[in-house]
DNA sequence: TCTGGGGTCCTAGGACCC
DNA sequence: TCTGGGGTCCTAGGACCC
């Protein structure tokens, strides 16, 4: 298999050319932004396409930045400041005071995204979405995608890519996946490089084992601690030693990564497995003193569970929590239940369920409620024979009490 | 000055059935 | 009275990716 990983970058703006940016923030800041460009700049519509538009002095700097949103993607300018993907825009403003701080758009994201991929598609049919900015193709068959070892085809989607979109994007030719993703690392921004079988020793071997897809920062601390910092250390490691430290698959399949073997073919079609809403709180909350808020916020997040369910079609039966608690540890719970469900209200109800089985003591950072064991709309295999209707009445979001007053059914809800 | 949101996959133990 | 495997489902946590 011939493999393209193709990669989409930055939003270009010409008018940021060469400055520091960083993209990134919550909500609240894109808020912010948009009323005061009302105020100052009534003509300009908020799109990024009116970027153009706007006074450069207008955009606010990173300076000051208070809260806890982190960076979605710099500009190369910004990075060199040490701020990259991840980090929090606290920090980054400590590193970085003058970049210019932008709010994501992901609704202009997610169109871009459909014209990149549609784009591909066109031309190579075979394509693997990997989210939101990345692709992997197979043009094996594609014609012409041998010309100078798929060089060829690799400037036509980006020159296409470009024209389409106005965006950039790096791309890596190699005989499968794994090599074709590093590939693309080696020459970015919106460069296309190709590895071959034996380039492995000369070009992969030299970069660090962080830089193997499936290689986190765990498993390379890990491999640091054994001297192995590497991928040709890593290559020349015993595959027995590997899967005494790593565990027998993950093990092997280090040693199989690191000689860049990989026989994962492309997978065009893929069905999503669960479908989930979290937030992090402005401030850590605590489940007794900011019960009503955590309520409200909790039965919007089964809300927008249940419509994104409705919206993509799916109904799902295990139903799950999510918490994180001040010092950052996370928890989880989850119930499967007998009838597959969109419905807000029971996802409400057993989530709340959920929520009574961890420690509410702890303040808390942030708040999820995720469905999963997920099947298309319509398509729920029936009811297990076992399954007897329930007595008690269908849920509800909210409990009406005596006095006509509504109360949020947190976290002590029956 | 701590660390977003939306996912997938893997592991491991226990329940339960044959 | 003690002792089997296998298979599947459920649950919790964690690594990793974009």
């Amino acid at each position: 298999m011939d493999a393209f990983y193709a990669s989409v970058e930055l939003l270009r703006y010409p008018q940021l050319k060469g400055l520091p940016v960083v993209i990134g923030g919550g909500r609240r800041r894109e808020d912010d932004l948009l009323d005061r460009l009302k105020v100052a700049h009534p003509e300009c519509e908020w799109r990024a396409e009116n970027l153009a538009e706007i006074p450069l002095d207008f955009f606010p700097r990173l300076a000051g930045y208070t809260g806890r949103g982190v960076i979605t993607t710099a500009t190369y300018a910004a990075r060199q400041f040490g701020v990259g993907s991840a980090m929090g825009l606290m920090k980054a403003a400590k590193l970085c005071p003058e970049a210019i701080l932008l709010p994501v758009d992901f609704d202009q994201y997610r169109h871009y995204s459909r014209v990149f991929k549609e784009t591909i598609t066109e031309i190579a049919p075979l394509m693997e979405d990997r989210g939101i900015d990345e692709v992997y193709i197979d043009f094996t068959h594609v014609p012409g995608g041998q010309r100078e070892g798929g060089k060829v085809l690799a400037r036509l989607i980006q020159k296409c890519i470009f024209d389409v979109t106005g965006l950039t994007c790096s791309i890596g030719v190699a005989p499968n996946k794994l090599l074709a993703k590093m590939a693309s690392e080696l020459n970015k921004p919106k460069g296309i490089s190709v590895v071959h079988e034996s380039d492995l020793q000369t070009l992969i071997w030299p970069l660090a084992c962080r830089k193997i897809n499936g290689v986190g920062p765990k498993a390379d601390a890990k491999l640091k601690a054994h001297g192995i910092a590497l991928i040709g250390q890593l290559a020349a490691s015993e595959p027995q030693w590997l899967q005494q430290h790593f565990g027998k698959v993950y093990g092997a399949w280090l040693h199989e990564a690191a000689w860049g073997r990989d026989d994962r073919p492309i997978s065009t079609e893929s069905e999503p497995v669960s479908i989930s809403r979290e937030t992090t709180f402005e401030r850590d909350l605590h489940a007794v003193r900011d019960r009503e808020e955590l309520g409200k916020i909790f039965t919007r997040l089964c809300q927008q569970v249940a419509a994104d369910l409705k919206r993509k079609a799916y109904e799902g039966k295990t139903i799950g929590i999510k918490l994180r608690y001040d010092n950052f540890q996370s928890v989880t719970r989850d119930q499967t239940v007998q009838i597959y469900t969109q419905d807000a209200a029971t996802i409400r109800q057993v989530a709340g369920q959920c929520l009574k089985r961890v420690d509410l003591s702890r303040r808390l950072r942030l708040l999820g409620v995720r469905v999963g064991s997920l099947v298309k709309q319509g398509t729920a295999p029936a009811i297990p024979k076992s399954y007897s209707s329930p007595t008690s009445s269908p849920p509800t979001l909210h409990e009406t009490r005596p006095d006509g007053h509504t109360q949020l059914l947190f976290p002590d809800d029956e």
